[in-house]
DNA sequence: TAGTGGTCTAGACCACGGC
DNA sequence: CCGTGGTCTAGACCACTAC
């Protein structure tokens, strides 16, 4: 029942010290964008080492709820989170985002003709004959801030006809638009730390949590339009669908 | 283009270290399940301190590839995921577990009245006469090690009907088989920090991430039947979905 | 220039696991 | 018992930000 120790017990310092802080943090005495004492005063304060506060702080990093700045200090963050619609996908970005007061834009990396590795070659149907594909890659920003780092594999054709919309608009829309129907997308979701590489994209420090958004999409004849994953910073953006009676199923099979 | 330094220019020392690890990791040097070098040997062979090791490693914990385990070593982890299907949610747990080899079980932690915070009451429309509701948590299981904690709200009188078949069998299936038919659910999924507290039950480190799978379910005449979240380690879950073009609307909009 | 967080050290002691 | 990781200290130096 109790599996965590109470506040005096046997709970290393870092702990005692980094919740003490969580629970200022949520209850208000340190609201979202306040500055919190420096390692050196709270060392003082709580008579431990510089060292030990540090370790508390990156607790309450890990956990999301402050950020730290070289010559600044650390601060409480800010959230508010971006609701992407599973169920509507091709509004995905552009109308959503409109409705939800941010303004979404593209910064495209890298657009290039490449062999993708086997698993993706095997989803796009590539042949030993024609092993290629375009790899895409670019950065989502809402209101100029990094959001989500989008890797897309396009057929030769698809990338090579709309190399210029898919490098600075949305591809879901971009495809449609260009008269590549989207006939099917099948989606899994999930959640990663974030690695040095790309925490530098995104502005995270490593092990941050983020979301996949794994996709495939078929156009018509069920060939493949596009797949690839979109790693979103998991404290900014978020899933959401509507399941109606007709995709619930039953529960007899 | 090239955001991140090369390994020598000005890199911090733990970070070159993890990230030389990391590497070795993914290349195969060391497996899933091996033993990484004791940190006294490590700092020996990198020739740093082992305060620098360590924060190596947490580096590396950070990103989910290893575990540390006091008295026997720092060990590769093992990842394999279980998919959960948002298209088939009544077949939730229990078929495809089995499918896909494991066996789900069910380990409840508490089953109260209680008065819930205004955002459940509001949704579930609890009203000033009636402000109490049945709040249940529980721990998934998937051969016998936890992946997911579920906090769910019901209404009173379900709550009360059907106490005993909630506390131990898979939420919805459970509603299902006893007459109250699901006809909507809103979904959301978001990832998260694991907090200590979470980290606890779930066997994480702090700040571990975590999918959020929230609902509401609602049956008929648009009656809220349970509302609540699933906090599933994302290691170790993932879930998927199937879009057709009937949901997939147009951008038009 | 003063104050902040970031890195790194050398060393001590403790708690746990396995032999 | 020894070897492992976990905690904690005191102190040094650096890099960045603001004034």
């Amino acid at each position: 029942m109790d599996r965590q120790r109470g506040n005096q017990s046997r709970m290393p310092l870092h702990l005692v010290i980094s919740e003490k802080l969580r629970e200022q943090i949520l209850s208000g005495k340190y609201p979202p964008g306040s500055q919190l004492p420096s390692e050196f005063d709270m060392g003082v304060q709580f008579e431990v080492s510089r060292t030990t506060v540090r370790r508390a702080i990156a607790n309450l990093i890990n956990q999301g709820l402050v950020s730290a700045h070289r010559g600044r200090g650390v601060f409480v963050k800010e959230r508010q989170k971006v609701i992407f619609s599973l169920s509507n996908p091709l509004s995905f970005f552009a109308t959503e985002l409109a409705r939800q007061g941010v303004t979404g834009t593209i910064d495209p990396i890298s657009f290039e003709v490449l062999q993708p590795p086997p698993d993706i070659a095997a989803v796009l149907n590539l042949t030993n004959a024609e092993p290629q594909a375009y790899r895409q890659q670019k950065i989502i920003l809402t209101n100029q801030t990094p959001i989500a780092l989008d890797i897309a594999y396009f057929p030769l054709d698809i990338g090579a006809a709309l190399s210029e919309p898919l490098q600075h608009g949305f591809t879901y829309a971009t495809l449609d638009q260009n008269g590549f129907s989207l006939e099917r997308v099948e989606v899994t979701l999930e959640s990663t730390h974030a690695t040095h590489q790309v925490g530098g994209y995104l502005d995270l420090p490593i092990g941050a949590p983020l979301l996949i958004y794994r996709y495939v999409a078929y156009g018509e004849g069920d060939r493949p339009l596009v797949c690839g994953e979109i790693l979103s910073r998991g404290d900014r953006a978020s899933y959401s669908a509507v399941l109606t009676k007709k995709d619930l199923g039953s529960y007899t099979n």
